[in-house]
DNA sequence: GTATAATTAAAACGAACGTTCGAATTAAAG
DNA sequence: CTTTAATTCGAACGTTCGTTTTAATTATAC
């Protein structure tokens, strides 16, 4: 029964980080809903950013093993029952909406807030481990869409990357709606997937109004 | 000289809490920074909570009324010369990159980052304007294309508003790293666009591998 | 059993927080 | 000029924050 005090602090740490965002959360906020002493916090994890490091990392790491795993699988096919860029897609985008995850909604929330943290120690310890992951689906998707450069792939890959946090931080709220038919976030992850392949391998448009067509632009 | 003080505030707010978070962020921050006296953001604004209302306001209404205004223009039309929903993405996404908006990158990763923000009463503030905007587009967008439906046009929008507040938040970042070729917020909004306007109209996808057309799937 | 380590408990620490108040100063109006 | 309103200023308010300390309690080893 030693280490229940640490989970204990670990979900209620994801849930009321997931609602209220790091700092709006106080370690009494914590210690008190998971009904341990307030001193535990710091003894457990030594501090309230350690803690956070923790609760991050219980849930990040399965995530992204997942995730290259799935993506192993893929580059070890020889045949192709759909674009292959569809199930690269697929394989970064399923692992955190996969239920097997025991994923509960409050930390997709807490997931797609820290996607926004711009605080640059912190984004340097979260992307740390994510950034192998990122360079890798970079490389694979490369080869399925060939017609992508060098200078799009990395923007469109983050056109991904904020859909899904977007999803992460809003999803709930969406399927609260009136009227909303899509209610599981299984159908989320496929409408997903449709929009993030579709976009990541869209042809380059050269229509009349694209004002880089008309005029050299200067810009910001 | 007056108003000097409110301007001043309004700027070092924008900048700070863009770098830091709202809630990280202090008065004493704003007011050293601004060279104000403490008191005065109370006084000029009565709260903190007041003041990232004004800041907010100031930038958000001129944004949203421009993409109103273009989107007035675009139903006026009655000759396209490109799809009309690449005409509609555009309306929608360029205002904030527009330079013209005097449109610091602090205030984009503050949006950026209040895009993710989940507390309730914020982000019924927040959206309170928005909510508007993003109605009138979708009817439009619905009207352009007529293959969406009512249940997933609503997450496609919601996909777009994420990858544009990510692009916001992380762009900066991204256009500093080495071997980047897009150097411009004009050429990211052109990416992001050509991005967004191909999920957008993306058909539904009926591969194999989709889980979802292998078995009854229960989820979240 | 006793001794030793690990954990929990209660209380307090100094620092930082948003806000308020009365006096001092500046601007505007007569 | 004098009077009045608007603004700035320094100082303090009470509260909450993360962390630390010391003692009490519980688990583990011998």
């Amino acid at each position: 029964m030693a280490s229940d005090t640490k989970r204990r602090i670990l979900d209620a740490a994801e849930s009321l980080m997931g609602d209220k965002g790091f700092t709006s959360t106080s370690m009494r906020d914590i210690t008190t809903a998971a009904k341990v002493n307030l001193a535990s916090v710091n003894y457990h994890f030594g501090s309230k950013e350690a803690l956070l490091a923790a609760v991050l990392e219980r849930r990040l790491q399965p995530i992204n093993e997942m995730r290259l795993k799935l993506l192993d699988e893929i580059e070890l096919e020889t045949t192709d029952t759909e674009p292959r860029h569809h199930k690269i897609v697929r394989a970064f985008l399923s692992p955190p909406f996969d239920q097997q995850q025991r994923l509960d909604e409050t930390f997709l929330r807490l997931l797609g807030r820290l996607h926004s943290e711009t605080n640059d120690d912190f984004r340097q310890a979260f992307m740390s481990e994510y950034e192998l992951v990122f360079q890798r689906f970079a490389v694979s998707l490369q080869r399925s869409l060939p017609h992508l450069t060098s200078s799009n792939l990395p923007w469109r890959m983050l056109f991904m990357v904020g859909s899904m946090a977007f999803t992460m931080s809003w999803g709930q709220s969406m399927m609260k709606r009136e009227g909303t038919d899509i209610k599981t976030s299984a159908e989320v992850l496929e409408e997903l997937i449709t929009f993030t392949c579709a976009g990541l391998a869209a042809q380059e448009v050269t229509g009349m109004s694209n004002p880089l067509h008309r005029q050299e632009q200067e810009a910001l």
